[in-house]
DNA sequence: GATGAATGAGGATTCATTCAT
DNA sequence: TATGAATGAATCCTCATTCAT
């Protein structure tokens, strides 16, 4: 007779399974991940995971754009509406937000889709449009706008902000592969965004 | 006309097969790769794998091996017996070697040892070992010798020779995840090479 | 009129995979059973082997204890309160129990014990445990209960109760292997028994 | 140009084979037992055993046929040569005969005939009369002589020489499973003797 | 005769997916 | 909705047997 203590929405359900396929998937990888332990880690039993999911690569891709929404759209909005210079904003929010990237879930992500974008192109596609594609497009303006400003001379690193992102890329492979090894990834960032400046400062 | 059932390579079939199973490996990756696959592709039966080793890791391990294998000897060689004042050095045979990387099976190496690197430790330390902590320490070495040489001034990039290979790091998996998508990879790394020198000179 | 395709008989389904093992253990010994030919006797199928019991060992094993259980208690509880003097019990109940082995699922079990005990010295200690000491504790016991009474006197039987059970073994392997060729196997027991007591009576 | 210390006979081949077999399927089972450890054990390679035996059977067959061959043949001989009265021989040379088979290859082979029987009924005829029928028709035409010649008087075990072997039998299964616990075989054989000559003595 | 590399059918085990309840 | 028992295709690995040398 008693009520169950509290019960669980039914629209929380899909979002309580990719977090718990998130967890399963960022230890075992794809390949490996089983959808027993999903399941188990998201209090449900197996056969729900398919009222609300096809298939497994349905839940993997969930899981990845559960991960990605949402997530640069802060810096995003931050670089179109700042007052700051844009050698101040680089080095304050632009670095800071990097600097977060290599302990965020998205490092997961990013080694989720190493593993396996080559049979998931689509999800390689949408983690590019709404990402790297915007993120990149992001810094790149920005220095742009510097460029127009005066405030930076014209370089190659203009049509090339992965060069901003380089460090930041390393430092998540580095934390995935070489945890053992210490690495200043917060100094590694920075000293590229040091240079950088030094580079292209008019 | 037929091809002889029987060949009794012993001494070539390791290779044989460690070249087809990073055929393999590199489409798959390891846990969707499927012996019979990499059978075929050596143009052994299946039962052969396990004459020469004796798992699928074993093979695995073999192949990531073979490949690390004599990779960056070369280098090394070069960083220790150069000629060159250190920024030639570094505009020239070390930028070179570097730009090749991404588009070699090393790149492919990575991208296994990020997927698989977290079951199979002793491999990242082999890759650590033979590859990475001799590769930094060179880099850095030869950083520091130009340093003592009065070449360059005491900068971060002493103790952060992750600098000068982030991009290449970037570039491997760019190729890796955005095949469509070009990038002048080889620009992006002339260009941090120059920042680098930039930064560090004198 | 099509058998249902799900049963869902969780209750019952380790016993009917245990019967069905049985058989085919029977037939062809461990090593030669097939799973997939216990799971068509069980009718069911071969994945469902694996969510009751972990390995091809642990259904053997669950196999030689389902037939062990509760196999000598009833003679042990009847040698304990039995109230026949102990020439009569020796010739009545347990002659006629061990009568009834040779031709009981223990005889699989042992020939089975003998091809694998080697291997599975867990199970053998088991088997020892369960039935071996227990039933020559009590036959040993009897014996000497005989001497104190009175009734038997003191011979070598007493610490050899083998002697008792030897003919039984006998039999056992005797229906194992020459099955073709007829032996009165109760009256090899009964005379081993009528031996004895003319032996050891008082 | 060094000729080979020695060279080995071929005509020996085939003894040294069923030799190494008798202690790889002594130490296996006939399943278990692999044909690569036979071979290496004979000190020969694995394609040479298949130019003296056809399959791994033959094999078994040769090495059950090889513990087989003359094994029974001193015992019946004696029995039929002996001036020894009909106990005296019984207590002697019989006895000693069965005390010494526990311990021989004997009892391997009945382990192998057990586990393996049914699927080699061949091997158990073979067995049968060779060995089992011979064997026990010689005792008991021994025991009908003894009566014949008025030692002994008539009883069931004329007919039932099992009855003298079965301490025997169990003596070989103890220890083949119940190598740990300890059994004084030797003991229980002889009093066995003991109680069938106080049992059917005139 | 002798070798041992090579074969390939066969078996235990796994796990995404289904479906009766 | 929700469950979890049940399925069976797929895969790694083994090993008796073959055969070029």
């Amino acid at each position: 007779m008693a009520a169950p203590r509290y019960r669980r929405r039914k629209e929380d359900r899909p979002q309580e399974i990719t977090e718990a396929a998130f967890s399963v998937f960022a230890e075992k990888g794809y390949a490996s991940a089983r959808l027993d332990e999903v399941a188990r880690r998201a209090g449900v039993s197996k056969g729900l995971l398919y009222l609300y999911f096809n298939t497994k690569e349905e839940i993997f891709k969930a899981v990845i754009k559960s991960v990605v929404i949402r997530r640069v759209d802060a810096l995003l909005d931050a670089v179109d509406t700042t007052e700051l210079p844009s050698e101040e904003f680089i080095r304050g929010p632009l670095l800071k937000f990097m600097q977060g990237v290599p302990g965020s879930p998205v490092a997961i992500v990013i080694r989720l889709l190493i593993s396996e974008g080559q049979r998931h192109p689509d999800l390689v596609d949408y983690y590019w449009d709404n990402v790297v594609s915007k993120g990149l497009a992001a810094i790149g303006g920005f220095i742009e706008r510097g460029v127009a400003r005066g405030e930076f001379r014209e370089t190659a690193v203009s049509e090339l902000p992965q060069l901003v992102i380089a460090p930041m890329m390393l430092s998540m492979i580095w934390r995935i592969l070489f945890t053992k090894r210490s690495l200043d990834t917060d100094k590694l960032m920075e000293t590229q965004i040091e240079m950088i400046l030094a580079y292209i400062k008019a």
